[in-house]
DNA sequence: CGACGATTTGAAATCAGTCAAGAGCAGTGG
DNA sequence: CCACTGCTCTTGACTGATTTCAAATCGTCG
């Protein structure tokens, strides 16, 4: 699909301009960061809660997920991760990781020293506005997950799941939002929504009789966009989309 | 309390010097930001969502919190903050709020121009690491949220925001974490947990039979800490107290 | 005193969880 | 080729934690 030529942190590049409009130098100190290419099986830890990452990852293919284990042993999954995404920022910039990074599917992680992240940030103040960016983007997402598990109903909190996964892979580049492949087995969707997976299972039958998906192994088809949305409860405006255009753009009229 | 002629901003530079050794020159430069001082009613909107927030504040007294309504119409409550925390940067910086910012108490607030913080955080990389780290934070915060009402029962969501904010009251220079003023009304805390009022009302009550708490008015005492931190399945790392010294010292022995 | 908001308590209803078992599908090895 | 294995998905019946509805109590303040 990409051309075989395309740098390891190209993705990443691409991701970043989505928040902040970068120069040549930019880029080319971005492309430029030392890093090793590991390819992960599924279920791989990329980072583990209560250790000191080295580095941090740039997600160049498959997917990933944040979780934490409670006390009870229930895991709860904080977000899902793709193409693009610097997914262990969070815990190399706080030194000491608060949770677990898992490969979702099998897939390739660009390790950048920690280091070198920490000085193109000192020296790029557009790089470091940008990385910053990222996080508190992921910031926002965590909050709409707080809003989802504490306070929708289960149909509601798997639909504006499946919302989500579809606008962040099309954001991505990886596809449409009304087709695509769920990285997620019906226990970790669980795991991601705070429910059990026999509902979820349920939920999702659900979704399917009234007419709004349908599924065939992995492949979700989201019939009805806007009935989705509507069940879901989904507003896109958490997902900060417009980062660029806002962060660019003179102050809004008063 | 504070003496009178403590500077407006003090406090945030008690917060930020948690989290990375300030030089006096950026403890001066911090200092001289331009601020408006604003006191607030309980209940009054520090930022709205969907808005663009002209200013960071800095919550100088009393405590707020973050939220947001679902589409039901139900709210859920993200995070509780009190002196010394700038609550508006998420927002500010994202430039298009995503959630609102309302007073849980009285308090006074210092607005900042969002365009001072900018530039601080351009010209200082010690303060503008130790503003990042306090927003990385407070992402560690939201995801412990996540985990309390997506995989925990009633009680332990309960114990675990007791011990979470005893916690960080004390290390906000507010008080003992065994006896302190609950900001909170049960029904703000049962939107903080995604419970109803009268199931915390009910928890409560448990807590206390159980000899974990006492409560007179709003003011809690923890009896017995231990068995309540362990009712909350509440571990600290989460908070990151230990930001500078990770952040100042040396790599972890491998 | 009276009013209002916050807390407390009880009883009934319900959404989601638990337990259990069967079905579908992919990979493995005989 | 096909049985075997393991994992995921699906379904049913039952249980239970939390919600809902309703009303009483308490405390504060004008």
């Amino acid at each position: 699909m990409s051309p075989v030529t395309e740098h390891n942190l190209q993705p990443m590049v691409r991701k970043l301009s989505l928040w902040r409009a970068l120069d040549e130098a930019d880029v080319a100190a971005l492309l430029a960061l030392p890093h090793v290419v590991r390819s992960l099986n599924s279920g791989q830890f990329v980072a583990w809660d209560g250790d000191r990452p080295q580095h941090c990852c740039l997600l160049m293919s498959g997917f990933a997920f944040r979780h934490k284990i409670a006390g009870n042993g229930a895991r709860q999954i904080l977000s899902v991760h793709m193409r693009g995404d610097v997914i262990d920022l969070h815990n190399s910039l706080l030194r000491v990781a608060d949770h677990n990074i898992q490969m979702l599917t099998g897939g390739e992680v660009a390790m950048i020293p920690f280091e070198a992240v920490r000085d193109i940030a000192a020296a790029r103040p557009t790089v470091a506005a940008a990385l910053w960016y990222e996080t508190l983007v992921d910031g926002s997402i965590f909050r709409e997950w707080i809003v989802n598990v504490g306070r929708r109903d289960a149909r509601t909190r798997i639909a504006h799941l499946l919302c989500e996964l579809a606008l962040r892979q099309e954001m991505a580049g990886l596809g449409d939002r009304l087709v695509y492949q769920m990285p997620m087995t019906q226990e970790q969707l669980s795991d991601a929504v705070g429910l059990t997976p026999v509902h979820v299972n349920r939920m999702l039958m659900g979704l399917g009789a009234d007419g709004l998906i349908s599924r065939n192994h992995r492949s979700i088809t989201v019939i009805d966009w806007a009935a989705l949305a509507k069940a879901g409860d989904f507003e896109t405006r958490y997902l900060h989309f417009d980062g660029r255009a806002a962060a660019d753009s003179a102050p809004a009229p008063a």
